[in-house]
DNA sequence: CTAGACACGC
DNA sequence: GACGTACGTGTCTAGT
């Protein structure tokens, strides 16, 4: 039988350090946690590091104990403990359960005692034995068999008392700690000792005549007339102390060592008080410890032509490593593989040629998991590799278990778990001018590393969805989404050059023109792109009224052009040059510079970016291209087939926002309205302004479209005053207006906003969440942004649940149906697809169908589509 | 190379 | 009553 070891825990005392040594935190209920967190941060850091065998956490029992009886003010004086400790013994004795340690007071005896009696007798029985606690005191229990750790300045940072210990630091055995308090006293507990004698001279007291006992014995040869004479008058005094300091090792415990035995954690249950009091950064660590540094630095990669069978297996790690952010286009250097334990990396050229390798990563039966599968299937793409099964995508698994969170890399992913030993790709890659691939090796290596991580968080990060009750969302939705959009990226969509050159032509003519105008009614030419030049010329030349600032000068934004356009000519034209400018740079010059040499734009979505868990796209922004100026709309003509003769086909929901916002409020007019298939921006005017629909003047309705509007968007009064050109206040009385007449969605918005404060976090139907901590705070602004947030994102986000899930499921009905219509493009509430022209009709039929099953709710989901042979054409 | 201003979409 | 106000991306200028 190996050695027994035995921890015993001084509970008050530790209880009372982590209060004191961390900030008052509290959970999303209030309740207070610093002294639960710091309780449990110290548990798991000595549980880890000692190993023990049994185990005890010894409480004060009661207001008075035995000492009470020799003196009554023994801990007299001290403060009331504070209610906000309190309140969280009951949590740290919870959690004790959960750990399956057991826990024992004893009336009229303090913790102290209890320690030091088990101590007294594991050593009796020949068990090593470590005490832990805040309380210096205890350090007279130090023996050969004993070691006593105090903690110090925080509470996870602990001092180990052996007897050699002891007599470095104060030249004394740990017995005669005792002692030593007899003489000085102990302020914090009110034992009195000798007046006059402090530490220094009771240490040199000791070390001359050994005990208290001793000094009154000698007391003729203690040197000092002073000294001398105080001793002698406090004899009482001294001995009294000596007795209330003395830890009582024959106190009448009724348990034995051999009860005490520690059978492990109930990690269930530990999870579950953890959770209920928000411990992220513990649970993170709990299931994947994080290596430690040295083992992530040493962390050796071997550069291997094959992938060695070992690791051809189910549940294995992949890495694709590239030399750059953009997977359709960067050089892939190579495949790293890891089961957790083995970890190899296989250079591009080598991936390329084992068959074997190929055939696993094609094999759906054998799941790979990974950090961004739709990068790792692009690059695999790439290498002639199908790949199928993948099981695990640490970066969706990341970004829905808290959005907030910006992920850039598995290094920052694994950051969020503990795990700070991995280097980031900027630090192994450089950045800007510097950026460099270094050699295979350290290729290897970091790849490696990232791959490892993945297959050690795996678990930890499932874990964590599967308590929220978000793993579904990611596995049957984030999860096959990010292949679709793989597709849809590699698909790309066609752009025609000669479409774009030419509407460039035009803009750079009508461009030349204006800027002509310009520099004559100013009267000298300048740089109209800079805000500065243009402000020093309307505002200072020209003299028109700065309306508004911004922090570097005078505003020249739009809005305040507007209001200045009938004062002066130049203005307008101003205003059209931008408008057109904007056109050639960023859509003409910018889009130009995206098409790939197969002719096609690939955009790349964002899976994991937003805040509200829309898409974004990227490299270029095809969510973005111009719709509402005629002008700007006619970019759209530039996106065509891909296949001669094919047509471009569009479909999109209508109001989709406002949809689930009736049904999540459940507002009854606002149902109705849907139910009646009603024009919804002239029913909220003619509710909001109390007429009949035919009297609803176009003023009105644009009135009630900005006010739905900003309540999809989470818009303020302030917002709303802007964009309707009236004053806050105005604007505010409208706002209300609307909540009156929509009483139901009132209510909503005040469950949500009290949702928030509750759990800390909103979520969508389908349990995407948003995390609000701003929600309680003391700032006016922050507070406000968060309760606009906890409104508008369960609207804004179960709007992109609904069209993720038709994607998932067009994607399947397209397979299904055996059709060669391709899905290229999503814009937020809208599809665009590529199809041979006789699949127009089916695709009228079933796009709707199923954008509008996707999800089923009080209210019908409306879908317009359209098809053309340009996107222009789709209207 | 970065921050700010601006403009495009939903 | 303050405060600075949906989410994104890209381009340009003007600082370092």
């Amino acid at each position: 039988m190996t050695k027994r070891k035995v921890l015993l825990l001084d509970g008050n005392s530790l209880a009372y350090r982590a209060f004191f040594a961390l900030p008052l935190l509290t959970n999303d209920q209030g309740v207070h946690t610093n002294a639960v967190y710091g309780f449990a941060m110290m548990l798991q850091k000595i549980l880890e590091e000692e190993k023990p065998t049994h185990m005890l956490v010894a409480w004060d029992a009661g207001k008075t104990t035995f000492r009470h009886e020799t003196f009554k003010e023994y801990k007299g004086g001290r403060q009331k403990t504070p209610p906000e400790l309190s309140e969280q013994f009951p949590y740290i004795r919870k959690m004790l359960d959960a750990y399956k340690i057991r826990q024992y007071e004893l009336n009229s005896y303090e913790a102290d005692d209890i320690i030091g009696t088990l101590s007294r007798e594991a050593a009796h029985e020949g068990a090593e034995t470590v005490v832990i606690s805040g309380d210096k005191d205890l350090t007279q229990l130090a023996s050969g068999d004993v070691t006593v750790c105090i903690t110090r300045k925080g509470i996870t940072d602990i001092e180990r008392y052996t007897p050699d210990h002891v007599m470095e630091k104060y030249g004394l055995t740990p017995e005669q700690i005792i002692d030593m308090k007899g003489l000085m006293g102990d302020s914090s507990d009110n034992i009195p000792g000798v007046p006059g004698v402090g530490e220094k001279t009771a240490i040199k007291l000791l070390k001359q005549f050994g005990t208290v006992e001793g000094v009154y014995e000698g007391i003729g040869e203690v040197s000092g007339k002073k000294l001398k004479e105080k001793l002698e008058e406090n004899e009482e005094l001294a001995r009294m102390s000596k007795q209330l300091a003395t830890i009582d090792t024959g106190s009448p415990v009724e348990v034995k060592i051999g009860d005490l035995q520690y059978p492990g954690p109930d990690t269930d249950e530990i999870v579950k008080i953890w959770q209920e009091l928000n411990f992220k950064t513990l649970l993170e660590k709990l299931d994947a410890p994080a290596p430690a540094e040295e083992e992530l630095a040493a962390f050796e990669c071997p550069v291997t032509e094959h992938a060695p069978e070992s690791l051809l297996a189910d549940g294995v790690a992949i890495h694709l490593e590239l030399s750059g952010e953009q997977y359709h286009t960067a050089e892939i250097l190579g495949l790293a593989l890891s089961d957790g334990e083995e970890t190899v990396f296989i250079r591009a050229e080598d991936v390329k040629a084992d068959e074997r390798l190929a055939e696993w990563l094609g094999d759906e039966s054998r799941a790979k998991w990974c950090t961004d599968s739709k990068a790792a299937l692009a690059a695999l793409t790439r290498l002639g590799v199908e790949a199928d099964g993948i099981g695990f995508d640490l970066l969706l698994a990341s970004y829905i278990a808290n959005p907030s969170v910006s992920l850039t890399d598995t290094a920052s992913i694994a950051k969020e778990f503990g795990w700070t030993g991995i280097p980031s790709d900027e630090a192994v890659y450089g950045k800007g001018a510097r950026k460099a691939v270094p050699a295979v090796e350290d290729v290897a290596v970091h790849a490696g590393r990232k791959a490892y991580a993945v297959a050690k968080l795996k678990e930890t990060a499932e874990e964590k969805l599967k308590a929220n009750e978000q793993f579904e969302l990611y596995r049957q939705l984030e999860l096959p989404l990010a292949s679709i959009l793989g597709k849809m990226e590699a698909q790309g969509v066609k752009a025609d050059r000669d479409t774009l050159l030419h509407i460039g032509e035009d803009l750079s003519g009508k461009l030349a023109a204006i800027e002509r105008e310009i520099y004559e009614v100013a009267g000298e030419t300048f740089n109209i792109n800079s805000t500065k030049q243009l402000g020093t010329v309307l505002f200072e030349k020209l003299g028109l009224p700065p309306i508004k600032k911004t922090k570097t000068g005078y505003s020249t934004a739009a809005d305040v052009l507007e209001k200045l356009a009938d004062r002066h000519e130049i203005v307008r034209h101003i205003l059209e040059y931008r408008q057109l400018g904007k056109l050639n740079s960023t859509y003409i010059e910018g889009l130009l510079k995206e098409i790939h040499p197969d002719g096609k734009i690939h955009t790349y979505y964002q899976q994991a970016l937003t805040q509200t868990g829309r898409l974004s796209s990227t490299s270029p922004n095809l969510q973005n291209i111009p719709v509402r100026i005629e002008e700007g709309r006619k970019i759209r003509k530039a996106f065509i087939p891909s296949e001669p003769g094919w047509m471009m086909f569009a479909a999109d929901y209508s109001q989709i926002e406002l949809r689930v916002l009736a049904h999540m409020s459940g507002d009854e007019r606002l149902i109705q309205a849907f139910l009646d298939g009603a024009d919804i921006h002239t029913r909220t005017a003619g509710d909001v302004f109390h007429v009949s629909p035919e009297e609803v003047t176009s003023d009105m309705r644009r009135a009630a479209k900005a006010v739905n509007f900003g309540i999809v968007y989470g818009i303020s009064d302030y917002g709303l005053s802007q964009s309707l050109n009236i004053t806050r206040k105005e604007a505010g009385e409208f706002i209300d207006r609307y909540l009156k007449s929509f009483p139901g969605v009132k209510a909503y918005m005040d469950s949500s906003v009290a949702e928030a404060r509750k759990c800390g976090y909103v979520t969508t139907l389908l349990n995407r969440r948003r995390y609000l901590p701003d929600i309680t705070s003391s700032n006016f602004n922050l507070r406000s942004f968060a309760e606009r947030t906890a409104m508008n994102t369960p609207i804004q986000g179960t709007a992109a649940d609904i069209i993720k899930k038709a994607m998932i499921m067009m994607d399947e009905r397209l397979e299904k149906e055996g059709l060669k219509a391709r899905m290229l493009l999503q814009v937020h509430d809208e599809l665009i697809f590529e199809c041979p022209p006789e699949e127009v009709a089916v695709l009228e039929k079933i796009v709707p169908d199923v954008m509008e099953s996707a999800l089923s709710l009080t209210v019908p989901l409306k879908v317009e589509s359209a098809s053309g042979a340009s996107w222009y054409d789709t209207k």
